[in-house]
DNA sequence: TGTTAGCACTCATATTCGTGGAGTGCTAAC
DNA sequence: GTTAGCACTCCACGAATATGAGTGCTAACA
């Protein structure tokens, strides 16, 4: 791990990086601040706990650790943690037994996108013991492919819209008059004219009632019944699934179940699902490693590990986790790469086989 | 409220009733153990703290009070929560504004169920600030009515079942082969011959694999990729959904943001969804109050008030809250009664108009 | 005979105080 | 440059103590 240590720290000397990474390690596994003592006790690297106290203080100087109270160890900055994930952690390959583990529990659903990633991220949680979450991948340029309403009851109907990327949404509705089977049949013709391998967005922009309530004529009423819920049914299809699992999994960590205010918070973030979902969605693809004061104002004692993984080499999804900073990123990021490879390769397009 | 009471209660006189009354009142409003002293002040009954004391020792003979230890306040007991809900409570009518609110929120998504539900679920915690939950609709007998494959991409379709009641279920499926958009109408077209019409469960039931597969001849390779992800639909078919908010509500309880452990457990009967769904779906229909050692052993200390509501006069989802022992049952009864009638009026069978 | 005042007693909670120990920073010697 | 030594800091923890809300009992009262 540290022989492919890149030469860029030029104001840390190998001693500091050495003592830095020792820190960072006691404390992700710990959770207590790190005294020289202990340290010393701990990683023999054959210095005395005076000379590490002295590296200490010029790393805390330098902003890679700080103090919580004049006589407490050391605690990894945000930047430390920084340095940790770029350079310093053991990135290094996942034992067989965990790859085969997950390729068995993915391989179990591979014919179906949605379970696969519902799985992924159960997968991801009993893992890594943290709380995981992944969207399904978002389709921005999707064209509508079938239209069509389908009778149920006297007063009900559903509505089934199939996108070309195989999307298929559906929505009852009910209706304020009733309708014969005729009428809806025209219905889903005139639509199927008007909209057909038109983009989603497009359809969107457009002023539908209108038009539509023209084209049809002596059904205006029933179409203006429709219309909310077509719209609605359209903005959906551009939106993704959130999944979410082992949200109660914090309780295990100290700093936690000790803080209960702090625990609060970490579920309310949780709580609010259309922020998460966007936060995730406008990550950058690959693996994406954030820490503390690198997200936003709430997250702050929060890192988030995320990936992306692929749909026919194109379509994007998202899946990561989501937890304190002292999280074990070297290991969690292997899981996370192995999982989203496994889901991307599951999901390539394949050469025809004969 | 009193007015009503029924005269059931041979072992209670009025007075003892009335004490009783006020200790769950005073205890459901700050969850303290509520004293002798503190209860005259607070519920002028002329009587002195020292008679209260005489008639709280009585009720905690008849098991109606308990002691969390000898120098504190009484708690009342599961008994007599019981003896509150059903006798004591306030039932009374909810506000008009309130009313008013619930009726625009839930007439927002009126055409549509699902939405209708998930809103309802949102406005219960809003207006409890507890955590609620509502599943839709189990359809026990329901039969197949549309099977249709879908074409995506080389590898991909889509299976779309659409049962009589009108829920429509898709899938994704990936083949192992390539296929031909006529293969894929046949084996539409095979599939509707031999199911629709038929119940899920009946369907379920059978050995289908062999059937469709000796009945797709030619394309058994085909049948075989699609009969996994067929039958997992139906299973689905005859699922609830889920909805629930709120969660990070219990923080806001004393009795839960001093005692982690309280709140850890809390939090992980909530996420076993599997487990709340089933629970749900298996209540009585109406009204229905469970408190405490009325509950399974994993919700002793837990309330629970679920209703139904009605689709059609026949289909039945459920939807409640669930919280401590001391909530407040009238307000809560009222708010979630009203908004599961609400629901059910929304959805029930109009007569044609004109 | 039911009600109440008075009082001794209990016990969880909060507070104070002292101690121990892990840790730091500085200095001086190696 | 490294390290041993040492004074100092300050949190964590436990014991001791005070507080006070509450009880149960008894005796007096209406």
């Amino acid at each position: 791990m540290s022989a492919n240590r890149k030469e860029t720290n030029m104001d840390l000397n190998e001693r500091k990086l050495q003592i830095l990474q020792a820190i960072i390690a006691d404390f992700i596994s710990t959770g207590e601040p790190v005294g020289s003592r202990s340290l010393s006790k701990s990683h023999d690297m054959g210095i005395s706990p005076a000379t590490i106290r002295n590296e200490m203080s010029d790393l805390e100087e330098m902003g890679y650790l700080t103090h919580p109270h004049t006589s407490a160890g050391r605690v990894p900055s945000d930047k430390a943690y920084r340095l940790y994930v770029d350079e310093l952690m053991d990135t290094s390959d996942l034992p067989g037994e965990r790859k085969e583990e997950i390729k068995v529990k993915l391989s179990e659903t591979r014919t179906e996108l949605d379970s696969t990633i519902e799985h992924a991220a159960e997968l991801l949680s009993e893992m890594t013991n943290l709380t995981s979450f992944a969207i399904t991948p978002r389709v921005d340029e999707n064209k509508l492919k079938y239209i069509q309403f389908l009778p149920v009851d006297e007063r009900t109907v559903v509505l089934m819209l199939v996108s070309e990327k195989g999307k298929v949404l559906n929505k009852a509705i009910r209706l304020s008059d009733s309708y014969t089977e005729e009428n809806l049949e025209l219905m889903s013709k005139v639509m199927t004219h008007n909209y057909k391998g038109k983009t989603i967005s497009a359809i969107m922009a457009a002023n539908i009632i209108e038009d539509f309530q023209n084209d049809m004529g002596s059904l205006a009423g029933l179409a203006k019944d429709v219309v909310p819920s077509f719209m609605k049914t359209l903005e959906k299809m551009l939106d993704v699934d959130l999944y979410m699992n082992g949200y109660s999994n914090i309780f295990e960590l100290p700093e936690y179940s000790d803080d209960m205010e702090k625990s609060k918070n970490f579920l309310q973030l949780l709580e609010n699902k259309d922020h998460l979902k966007d936060l995730i969605i406008n990550r950058d693809n690959g693996l994406v490693i954030t820490i503390g004061d690198e997200n936003s104002e709430d997250m702050q004692d929060i890192a988030l590990i995320t990936a992306d993984y692929k749909v026919n080499g194109k379509l994007v999804g998202k899946l990561g986790v989501i937890g304190p900073k002292r999280m074990k990123y070297g290991e969690i990021s292997s899981v996370l790469k192995y999982i989203s490879d496994n889901i991307s390769e599951t999901f390539e397009i394949k050469e025809p086989e004969e």
